[in-house]
DNA sequence: ATATCGACTTGCACAAAACATG
DNA sequence: CATGTTTTGTGCAAGTCGATAT
């Protein structure tokens, strides 16, 4: 049942009227860098001392309130760390030594296990490092938090959870698992710069290619069992689901493997079209079977037509072109798990394949030659939102009611709608708002100041037909959606080389006012309604081009690329030169294959990297500036994960990436620190400090010499230039490679160090730490919910709760052994004796629930303002989290959500030993 | 060499759906 | 079953980077 993937739920969004979607905040505070420089001051630093306080950017807030406090770094001590701030402080400087100021951190945890010292690990451990050295506090983080508790790390917390918590629980189903040990795996070598500076011991060399694989193969039978396993966990009724979900190591991998080198270009799906078979055959990798299958596939396949063909083919599929055997061996449930285990095996196939892949990997395209992107191309356009209902609700000029027409109501009621927004309160998105509106006023309107407008009436109104909707029964809430759903669903579907996929954004963007990140200057313009005549159609030639929903219109225009993936687009109403474009969802195969290709080329890094960072290395002292900068540009965003950083227009948010780092974003603490504070994209804060090589700190502040607060550090360089040299030294490296590299890489060594034996629970949790390190390292952030406050609060309470009982039990417990009375309960009536035993079961049922609920508490607040979804979807190979749930019988569900198990398809048939 | 175009990936906020609780 | 939370999904802005044009 519910297995099946397709299930498209919804759509909802509700035209209503239109887009006035966001109602609440939204904006962002950014914290405003600004320059400070000397800032830093202290030296001590790291921690941002004071100036802690930064975080808040865009957390600060939530939302709401914060709307200016920018500030970045003062003082306020903020609640939260703020991400940037925090994280990065943290984790940071690896290497070298930190250890400088240990003192403070808190941070129990943690890198003992690991490395110690080494540097070699991959960020995440670097970080660890740091931290512990450093402190967490650094920057918003401590801080904050400071106080109490929070200041932990995560993982601290988790580790503590795990360890003694424990047992809690749920072991239940997959328990039982050894764990297989990673062969070799070792290989550890590559890791992440951090790694590398301070010593290199650690570099094994050759190793990475992957050790691991030295091992073994698998036992024939595990293989079957796998497959099996895979499939048949698939189908089975959902209740089973836990059991079923968790992957076994898929058999069928190897073989499929194989197919993997292979099918990446084959796999695709055959040029001709349609014809399930055929297509069927491409798709389906064999292994496919594994993971793909239990998402997709049911039973039916053929039936559902929602089913996107390639599902369903698969399903067939794998069974007729592979190996029938393979698939086709079901194995009882029971069996699996065992044989998974067993598994290990590594094949040695995979490395071949690695190979292969690479190389493939390069730019071609893998399926096609030259840049095709599909042979044939169905689908029906876009659908457009409704038109405009005028409510006729007036609002008022000067305290009188005004009289707008449909068009010049309907941007009225845009802004109205906006009104306990950040926005609202903005100046440029007021301006911008009144211009354009003024536009469509024309030039004799009443309207003619701001200030004298009265939206309120407008506004109330869109409260109440808001509470209208929330009223609806449940049944009328259906209908409606039911009758959305039919509407669109012709839209949802595409057919590319015969295989049916989901459309990812088929909606035309509804007409509203434009809501930029950060202190956009043209927030509050009006995006204007998009017309058929503004689209292009892009479609297969020979099929049918699907008619314009708007009668009497057409397309702008209609073309037959099949370079190109997209679907349809027009020119973004807010910026011409932009363009807005309908392309596939994120499950699809053609998305999955560049994903793919993405995590290859970012492996293939591990085989250069060590080549690199010595290449970077020497030139820190290189006399030609414009290599010299080059050198250290590369260093941070290999060290520090940052993004490239293009050039930007004047009309846009003032955000900077590397490349076009101010000079006021770095402030260099002696001896040898530097503090990172600027507005990166989507306006969050990145404010961190770092510990670097003695070369690397002279050039910065050789860099900076000289220059204006407002001038570029990097006056030589830009990204095509750093690419280019990039591409000079791995093909086609790019900066943001770099991002991807270090995600995985420190989410392979961390599962690969901490993953032990325990519950699933706790394996959970392990990785969920994992992949915070790894959302520190990005800097990626979210606001704090308007309710985190009031959820903290009442956690407190009920942990208060919980502990009056306990030590009421323990009164009761010490009075009933001295033989005394209890006394009465509440209600006046005398409280009955119960035997030793019971009190202490009581009590410690009660502690274990404390604990988990302290945990609970910790980890709420540590991720208060960590996205960890954002590396989940686009840095982490998924092969890892597969892998790691394979090896360690943690149903890939509890990892990956339905939209990501059906986005890694092309991941799922991995082999547990799977190194990135 | 630089600027712009074009295609595609990444990222956060919000809303809806799914769960948990009282 | 009403309500508060958490999770999943959607919307769309904002980056990256190669290709072209200037």
């Amino acid at each position: 049942m519910a297995v099946v993937d397709p299930v498209m739920f919804d759509n909802d969004d509700d035209e209503g009227p239109i887009s006035f979607k966001r109602s609440s905040t939204s904006v962002k505070n950014r914290p405003t860098p600004t320059k400070q420089e000397g800032s830093s001051g202290n030296a001590g630093s790291v921690r941002s001392p004071k100036p802690v306080a930064s975080n808040q950017q865009k957390n600060g807030l939530t939302g709401v309130s914060r709307p200016l406090q920018h500030k970045p770094q003062s003082s306020s001590p903020n609640p939260r760390p703020l991400g940037s701030g925090q994280p990065n402080s943290s984790r940071e400087h690896s290497n070298s030594s930190n250890a400088v100021d240990k003192g403070k951190l808190k941070r129990p945890f943690v890198d003992d296990k690991s490395d110690s010292e080494d540097d070699h690990k991959p960020i995440g451990l670097r970080r660890k490092v740091d931290d512990r050295g450093l402190k967490k506090p650094a920057v918003g983080i401590g801080r904050d938090d400071d106080s109490d508790d929070d200041n932990k790390p995560l993982s601290l917390k988790i580790n503590s959870t795990k360890t003694p918590s424990n047992g809690t629980n749920k072991a239940i189903v997959l328990k039982a698992t050894p764990k297989i040990e990673q062969p070799g795996d070792d290989s550890e070598d590559d890791k992440p710069l951090a790694s590398r500076l301070p010593a290199r011991p650690a570099l094994k060399s050759g190793a990475n290619v992957s050790d691991d694989d030295s091992e073994d193969e698998k036992p024939l039978a595990a293989r079957f069992s796998k497959v099996t396993g895979s499939a048949s966990a698939s189908i089975s009724t959902s209740k089973d689901k836990v059991l079923s979900a968790s992957l076994k190591p898929t058999s069928s991998s190897k073989v499929s493997n194989n197919d993997t080198s292979t099918s990446r270009n084959s796999i695709k799906r055959p040029i001709d079209n349609n014809n399930q078979t055929i297509s069927a055959l491409k798709k389906a990798r064999p292994s496919d079977g594994s993971a793909s299958a239990i998402v997709k596939r049911e039973p039916k396949a053929d039936d559902n037509d929602n089913v996107p063909l390639s599902q369903r083919l698969k399903i067939g599929e794998s069974s007729n072109s592979k190996a029938p055997a393979k698939n086709i061996v079901k194995k009882s449930p029971s069996s699996f798990k065992k044989d998974s285990k067993k598994m290990k095996m590594k094949m040695k196939t995979k490395k071949t394949m690695k190979n292969s892949q690479f190389s493939k990997t390069m730019k071609v395209p893998p399926g096609s030659g030259g840049g095709k992107k599909w042979s044939t191309l169905e689908h029906n356009g876009v659908i457009f939102p409704p038109p405009y209902k005028p409510h006729g609700v007036k609002m008022l000029y000067n305290g009188q009611p005004v009289d707008l027409t449909p068009e010049q109501e309907e941007v009225a009621t845009m802004f109205a709608v906006m009104k306990d927004t950040d926005y609202a309160s903005k100046k440029t998105f007021i301006d911008n708002f009144f211009t354009d509106w003024r536009k469509i006023l024309g030039k004799n309107h009443i309207i003619k100041k701001f200030e004298l407008c009265d939206f309120t009436p407008i506004y109330e109104w869109h409260l109440i037909e808001k509470e209208k909707k929330k009223q609806m029964t449940s049944e009328e809430k259906k209908a409606v959606k039911e009758e959305k759903l039919k509407q669109e669903e012709k839209y949802m579907w595409a057919v590319v080389d015969g295989v049916k996929e989901k459309v990812g954004n088929f909606r035309v963007e509804p007409p509203g006012l434009f809501r930029g990140r950060g202190e956009h200057p043209k927030m509050g313009k009006l995006k204007r309604r998009i017309q058929p005549s503004d689209i292009t159609i892009n479609i297969g030639k020979g099929v049918p081009v699907p008619e314009c929903p708007i009668p009497g219109e057409s397309w702008k225009e209609v073309k037959h690329d099949n370079t190109v993936t997209w679907l349809a687009f027009w020119n973004d109403p807010i910026s011409q030169k932009d363009f807005k474009y309908v392309f596939l969802a994120a499950s699809s195969s053609l998305k999955g294959q560049s994903d793919k290709e993405k995590y290859e080329k970012s492996r293939l890094l591990k085989d250069h990297i060590h080549k690199i960072r010595d290449t970077y290395t020497k030139d820190f002292r290189c006399k030609d500036v414009g290599k010299k900068q080059i050198a250290v540009a590369t260093y941070l965003i290999d060290k520090l994960a940052l993004r490239a950083g293009n050039e930007k227009d004047d009309d846009e948010a003032e955000t900077v990436g590397c490349c076009t780092l101010k000079v006021d974003n770095v402030t260099c603490v002696p001896p040898n620190k530097l503090q990172f504070d600027f507005l990166g994209k989507d306006s969050i804060r990145y404010f961190n400090t770092v510990e670097v090589e003695l070369p690397v700190y002279k050039a910065i502040e050789e860099f900076r010499a000289g220059k204006k607060p407002g001038a570029e550090l990097f006056d030589k360089l830009d990204t095509s230039r750093l690419n280019a040299h990039l591409k000079d030294l791995m093909p086609g490296l790019t900066a943001k490679v770099f991002r991807t590299y270090n995600a995985s890489i420190t989410l392979d060594d961390i599962l690969h160090k901490e993953t032990e034996d325990g519950t699933i629970l706790e394996k959970i949790a392990v990785y969920q730490r994992a992949n915070k390190e790894v959302a520190i390292i990005c800097n990626h952030q979210r606001s704090v919910s308007k309710s985190h406050d009031s959820q903290m609060t009442r956690l407190n309470e009920k942990i208060d709760e919980l502990k009056a009982q306990r030590d009421e039990f323990k009164v009761d417990l010490s009075k009933v052994k001295k033989g005394k009375s209890l006394g009465n309960d509440k209600d006046g009536n005398a409280k009955r004796k119960l035997a030793p035993e019971a009190y202490e079961k009581k009590i410690s049922q009660i502690e274990t629930k404390i604990e988990k609920m302290e945990m609970d508490k910790k980890i709420k607040e540590d991720l208060k303002t960590v996205a960890l979804g954002t590396s989940k979807i686009n840095y982490l190979d998924p092969r890892i989290t597969v892998a790691w749930c394979k090896r360690h019988e943690v149903p890939i569900e509890k990892i990956f959500n339905k939209s990501l198990v059906a986005k890694f398809a092309w991941a799922m048939d991995v082999e547990p030993d799977f190194r990135f």
